[in-house]
RNA sequence: GGGCCGUUAACUCAGUUGGUAGAGUAUCUGCCUUUUAAGCAGAGAGUCGCGCGUUCGAGUCGCGCACGGCCCA
């Protein structure tokens, strides 16, 4: 590592070089005029009138690629909007700058005067009048046909990868598109975009292991947030009847192709609709996003065909249960009998909770998640979450040990998960109580008692639904991406070294 | 946490039963004014992830560790 490769320090010299016949290599004070999209365009729009003489573009991007011959070179170049060769001659930039020119190297950054012609082969071509080098590479790139394919130098390195893969540089153009597209859905809508505290003292509205950091100033702990909710709904009861925020959260767990500790996560609340509401609004917002992004209400994932054109099914999680899981119904009310069916396939519920007496619900989507979820491949709405395991969800009218909440499933993974809002501050505040009893019998992810919240509550929230849904995860299907971190820019890594 | 796989030149990869470390691209030198992974001739470039062990001898075999990928929990 320390010890400077051969290429490297073939670099320097030509560096030193160069610095030497004084070539300024970071200059700052060349205008670019045009992009290659201009070119292109020009190219489009009226390829008869194009001469080597006029128009002339000023152009600048990095090197990719020189075919160099004696007196005359091609080269391939990119800028953000696209790429396009040029053709570099002695005769027509002049001695100085064309041996200027031989001294470049792939990765340089350079600056073309020209105007543009055919080559024999058929390809639009500027032919420079002018060159110039405008930024200096001092470490070479990847090679060009193979490019950079080691995951761990991707990851590190995402900027290598950006510039080598096409793929990877539209991936996240789309998840960019993703994102604008949902704001702009909200913002029709009349919904209005917040921000809410990251660092919060008491972590809610989820379930999940915060990251805990220390305000030295205020001398106490805050936690990362593990979801916005508690604090959009206090904005729901300070009059913001629908609000949105697409935001970080922090969730302190392991590293896999679904997990990222950071991870980016749309929030909105709704006053006066319920759950059913929010499922319809879910369909109408993906099949808007997936039409704008991918062109297609059809998308493919990971060789399934996923249509976010039709309506999506929707089911209680006891049918799922029954029709996924193999699970008959008379066993849905049975402890004993779930625990035994339970192990009876290899799966160990205590050890996935950690408390001592498990409660029903917990046993209920512990097996859900092991025997239904990897089947919803088509999108799915799951419906009748039970209580316990909803300590934000609103009861439903019609059997009050479920609540009024689903959750969406695509492709085998959870996107989504909604509900009908409490809003009566004694209800929200026994769930707490409960949920703080559960921690306190070993559930290390229940919910703390957040008292503020109780007495936002207390002034009054109206009706209210509202709804999570995980971008990063909306980014893997719309970009057929099989890993979380092929769609987060900066992964986490642990450090080398 | 467990299992499998990977780590060799700047990049992509070979490397046989253990016996002087290989290729393509890239780089450097020379020739070349229409190339499309340009061509021709020549050259340089390696702590084989790290450590310990076995052996006369380890990229190769064994053990441990690190980092990464996939799968499972």
């Amino acid at each position: 590592m320390n010890k400077t490769s051969d290429i490297i320090q073939r670099r320097r010299e030509k560096l030193a070089d160069l610095i030497s016949n004084n070539i300024n290599l970071f200059p700052n004070d060349f205008v670019v005029s045009n992009t290659i999209r201009d070119i292109n365009d020009a190219i489009n729009n009226s390829p008869d009138s194009i001469t080597e003489d006029e128009p002339v573009f000023v152009v600048a991007g990095r090197m990719m690629a020189v075919n160099r011959f004696g007196k005359a070179s091609f080269i391939r170049f990119k800028d953000r909007t696209g790429q396009l060769q040029a053709y570099i001659r002695k005769d027509r930039v002049g001695d100085k700058a064309y041996s200027l020119f031989k001294q470049l190297d792939i990765g340089d950054f350079i600056r073309i005067k020209g105007g543009l012609f055919k080559t024999k082969t058929g390809e639009w071509t500027i032919l420079a009048s002018e060159l110039n080098l405008i930024s200096k590479a001092i470490r070479p790139l990847p090679e060009k046909f193979h490019g950079l394919k080691d995951p761990e130098k991707r990851y590190r390195q995402r900027y290598l990868d950006l510039i080598m893969n096409p793929d990877v540089r539209d991936i996240f153009l789309k998840r960019s598109k993703i994102i604008q597209e949902i704001r702009t859905f909200f913002l029709d809508r009349d919904f209005l975009e917040v921000e809410t505290p990251m660092m919060q003292p008491v972590p809610g509205g989820a379930e999940a292991t915060p990251f805990k950091t220390y305000h030295n100033a205020l001398g106490m702990d805050l936690f990362l947030r593990i979801a916005p909710e508690l604090y959009l709904k206090r904005l729901v009861v300070g009059g913001f009847e629908k609000v949105f925020e697409i935001n970080r959260n922090f969730r302190n767990e392991g590293v896999s192709t679904r997990h990222n500790p950071e991870f980016t996560m749309l929030e909105f609340y709704q006053t006066y609709s319920t759950y059913i509401d929010l499922m319809d609004l879910t369909e109408e917002m993906f099949r808007a996003v997936a039409k704008k992004v991918t062109g297609s209400d059809m998308i493919t994932y990971q060789g399934n065909k996923i249509d976010f054109g039709s309506s999506w099914r929707r089911m209680t999680l006891f049918a799922a249960l029954e029709e996924f899981g193999g699970i008959d119904s008379s066993l849905i009310n049975d402890k004993n009998r779930l625990l035994e069916f339970a192990s009876s396939k290899g799966i160990n519920i205590a050890k996935k909770t950690g408390m001592k007496t498990i409660l029903l619900g917990k046993i209920i989507t512990k097996l859900f998640d092991v025997l239904v979820e990897p089947k919803l491949i088509k999108p799915t709405f799951i419906t009748g979450y039970p209580v316990e395991v909803s300590p934000l969800s609103r009861k439903s009218d019609s059997e009050p040990s479920l609540t009024d909440r689903f959750e969406l499933f695509i492709a085998g993974h959870e996107i989504a998960n909604g509900f009908s809002e409490i809003n009566d501050p004694n209800d929200q505040k026994e769930r707490f109580l409960q949920q703080v009893a559960d921690r306190k019998a070993g559930d290390e992810e229940a919910h703390c008692m957040d008292e503020d919240y109780i007495k936002a509550l207390e002034y009054g929230m109206p009706p209210t639904a509202g709804e999570g849904i995980g971008i990063d995860r909306l980014a893997m299907l719309l970009t057929d991406s099989a890993s979380i971190r092929e769609v987060i820019l900066f992964p986490h890594m642990k450090p080398r070294d």
